[in-house]
RNA sequence: GGCCGGAUACCCAAGUGGCCUAAGGGGACGGAUUGCAAAUCCGUUAUUCGCGGGUUCAAAUCCCGCUCCGGCCUCCA
């Protein structure tokens, strides 16, 4: 596989790791202090697409993606942590809904509790990664310290802190901060292309005189900073208070995976300072000359052609799209199918094309499983690499040299995932096994579909969620019947005008009729 | 101001020197099917790659300039 790596700038061939056993995966996470939006998806899907691919391409992958649950200053610029705390500015937040009654039926939450918002957001963030089929969220279930959550390691970030000042690449300044000494690392700025000299002249407009007069040099960054009124806060050597926001990553990637990992992703907004920082502290803290041998971020996510923001009308959360009724399996696709390293245009139409697209793989996946007696609703995410071994074990080995348009279509989508992720490229290959004369062996078929279908990870979400299911109950759907079937009859009696104004009837309802060999069918718009 | 990406048809999007008179999907249009629709199937849909120069036997692909869009320069995926 080649990837193209940012602390390189360059496109490298992945090679395994010397140490052996998995590729050692760490993915920055969301911070749970509102739901993620489509755009924290595009970074998380992004890091799983990558997974997975590895995974096709035989590698086996131990990934790892934080939750975090500290909520940091809504003023990070000053770098010393001012401003007030995410977590309370949610809580606010969470108090105003719960007064106008937002909030959903049966939430008990304590906005006053920071530790009791975390938990609500991330619970809600899971619900929505394990429906976009993020691979790290269902195998976090039975293992969760592949999710591991920064106030659970607080002591590594103690220790890490501790070793840093040890050795030298930190300090206690006047304002009794512990800051990282950004000079005493002379790969600084490496991964961004920052150099000390043009930080310090702080074009960025955020830096402020006054928080830096304590500091050895503007562009070191907090590790610890003592307030005992913190809303969250813990001992430490230093005084009771909370770590800087760069140090969960570099404590618990060591602590999940090792000091020396293979693979880092996150948003291309992470180069600069989270990773930069990353890398200084955990090369500095555990002496190592490589943190992450290759680096992997995801440009930014635009919707329908502007920025998104709450303002312009085109900020959406992964669940406010689903009570829409948008699959998650066209919604991933739709986030995942433009090229990691460029902007995505997010768009309504894309999520219907990419819907429309997955049907079609669908039907050619149940046509495939109907001939073969079994059924089958896509690759599934824990198992979609046995489940096509199973599948093709039950083929005819014998009948090796009529190899079908899926099996002939593997070299070729695997050879675009190799190629730097190129997911478009894959979706060609697809597509063109789907169209072409289906043959060769339905079984040994049907298990080279399920496993592209394992590496994209979208057929078997390609149906709203239960929450955006339309209206059926008993009564809505006795109606409903009660009108199919007067349709039906006047069908059957030739009046034709009496049958669409009963369709136009349903339609006004939001009920679309569709005639079928077997009778009509019913769904809602 | 500094640094870094991008611009391919109505939309999304591959292609990074000859196999490109440019992949794939959606849409639109035409046909099959249908009482009419929906769904499905078949066909058509960029001699051209933001604009202007240049290099080359050969450029969407390389170089220079310009325009526009996006990102980073201590909130942010």
């Amino acid at each position: 596989m080649h990837l193209h790596d940012t602390l390189s700038r360059s496109m490298r061939a992945f090679e395994p790791s010397p140490r052996g056993g998995p590729v050692l995966f760490y993915s920055c996470g969301p911070t749970v202090y509102d739901d993620a939006h489509i755009g924290n998806f595009r970074s998380f899907l992004n890091a799983d697409m990558l997974r997975r691919a590895l995974e096709f391409l035989g590698h086996r992958v131990r990934h790892v993606m934080n939750i975090t649950d500290v909520g940091h200053m809504t003023e990070d610029d000053n770098a010393d942590g001012g401003g007030e705390d995410k977590m309370a500015v949610a809580g606010r937040r969470i108090a105003e809904a719960k007064k106008s009654g937002a909030l959903p039926a049966g939430t008990e939450i304590d906005p006053s509790d920071p530790y009791a918002i975390a938990d609500f957001y991330s619970g809600r963030f899971l619900e929505d990664a394990r429906a976009l089929g993020l691979k790290v969220a269902h195998e976090a279930q039975a293992d969760p310290t592949l999710m591991p959550r920064p106030t659970h390691c607080v002591p590594q970030m103690v220790a890490l802190v501790s070793r840093l000042v040890d050795r030298g690449h930190a300090y206690v300044a006047a304002d009794g901060v512990v800051y990282f000494d950004v000079r005493s690392f002379d790969r600084y700025g490496d991964l961004s292309g920052n150099t000390l000299e043009a930080l310090r002249e702080g074009e960025g407009g955020r830096i402020s005189a006054a928080h830096q007069s304590v500091k050895r040099h503007p562009a070191d960054f907090m590790l610890w900073k003592p307030d005992p009124k913190h809303i969250m806060r813990w001992d430490s050597p230093w005084g009771e208070g909370y770590p800087g926001w760069h140090l969960e990553c570099s404590a618990m990637a060591a602590m999940t995976l090792g000091e020396e990992i293979d693979l880092h992703s996150g948003g291309e907004d992470n180069i600069f300072p989270h990773h930069e920082c990353e890398i200084a502290q955990s090369c500095c803290g555990f002496g190592q000359p490589t943190f992450s041998r290759y680096w992997f971020h995801t440009r930014h996510l635009i919707v329908e052609g502007q920025k998104m923001s709450k303002s312009k009308g085109n900020f959406f959360t992964a669940r406010d799209l689903f009570a829409r009724g948008i699959s998650p399996g066209a919604l991933r696709l739709e986030i995942v199918r433009t090229h990691y390293r460029l902007n995505a245009n997010f768009t309504m139409q894309g999520v219907q094309d990419c819907q429309r697209q997955i049907d079609r793989w669908k039907r050619a996946g149940e046509a495939l499983a109907a001939r073969v007696g079994v059924s089958w609703t896509g690759a599934d995410d824990l198992g979609g690499a046995k489940d096509a071994a199973a599948l093709a074990a039950r083929g005819d080995a014998t009948a090796a040299a009529t190899t079908g348009p899926f099996e002939s279509a593997l070299a070729a989508f695997g050879d675009a995932l190799a190629d730097d992720l190129n997911i478009s490229k894959a979706m060609a290959a697809l597509n063109i096994a789907a169209a072409a004369e289906p043959g060769g062996d339905p079984a040994r078929e049907l298990a080279a579909l399920t496993r592209m279908d394992a590496a994209l990870g979208v057929i078997s979400r390609s149906t709203p969620l239960a929450s955006a299911a339309p209206r059926t109950d008993g009564e809505f759907a006795a109606r409903v019947d009660g009108l199919l079937k007067d349709r039906a009859a006047a069908r059957a009696a030739k009046d034709f005008a009496a049958s669409d104004r009963i369709r136009d009837e349903l339609k006004s309802m939001g009920v679309v009729v569709k005639d079928g060999p077997q009778g009509a069918t019913w769904s809602r718009v």
